[in-house]
DNA sequence: CATTGTTAGTTACAAAAACAACTAATATTT
DNA sequence: AAATATTAGTTGTTTTTGTAACTAACAATG
């Protein structure tokens, strides 16, 4: 035990990864849900929709990389919080088209806002060159 | 909706970080849950304990920045599966010394070798300089 | 055109995480 | 030294997730 020819946790990868998406994602996460009692999958529901327009959960599951019971839980959550309105596809009655509501966008823009605001102030710590290499590792880990 | 003067999520640090952390994690995952039926949190306990010795329960939760609770299931978990074994503290009875068993060591062992492997599998795919800068933003972000 | 297969989405149940309340032992205060 | 506070850890309850089984609508095949 105690070896030193043994890699150590904080060398880790996916370790120092999962500290980093932790620490990084706590402050907002404690905004969406403090202020809207929101969970990370509605937030990504909504951020999709708002971001890129109507569209089915099909799409949702594909673009957010987000198993379809969770954006079934996160679609009826933000029905019921009246963020988004369901709407039948004539010639297709198994799926729906999924739209904010004036409620919905206005929180995703509030949203988005502070998005924007807390990468920023994160992004503000890392040097310009840093920050693109940064951005291309982890793109590339996730497989992107 | 759909503008574009708003920022993407795709940029979105906090996401690109857990999408890269969850990519990373999910292959040794499987290894630890299938081979030994462990957690994520038992694993990090048995590392601590494989990689730093004996400590108190209190300690790891300090190092690896895990609750208490979280710390006290994962020990209950690993005591159970005769990988870890208590020892009072004649000074001070509110706390025990955590140890491994020769089982505990053996798993530690090989845990720590196939994290090696998996880290040099990822970390083979990024240039020599992006790793370095990688791990310095990572450790940046988490606040070590 | 009936059978089988697929797709979109929901629901039910089990596993895990989060949070709060609780013991028991030791320290501190008055 | 009695009362209060703190520390280490556990237990219980509630949320949230994960997995698998299920509908309902449509498509394809024979």
């Amino acid at each position: 035990m105690t070896k030193n020819d043994t890699f150590d946790l904080q060398d880790f990868l996916p370790y120092l990864l999962n500290q980093a998406a932790e620490a990084s994602s706590h402050e907002f996460q404690l905004y969406y849900k403090g202020r809207y009692g929101m969970l990370r999958t509605e937030w990504r529901v909504l951020f999709h929709l708002g971001r890129y327009g109507d569209m089915t959960a099909k799409t949702i599951c594909e673009r957010a990389s987000l198993h379809k019971t969770k954006v079934s839980r996160a679609v009826a959550a933000l029905e019921e919080k009246r963020f988004l309105t369901r709407s039948e596809v004539p010639d297709d009655r198994r799926h729906e088209t999924l739209g904010l509501t004036r409620m919905g966008q206005a929180a995703y823009a509030d949203l988005n806002r502070e998005a924007a605001r807390f990468d920023a102030e994160l992004v503000e710590q890392i040097s310009e060159n840093d920050r693109a290499v940064l951005r291309r590792c982890l793109r590339q880990i996730s497989g992107l």
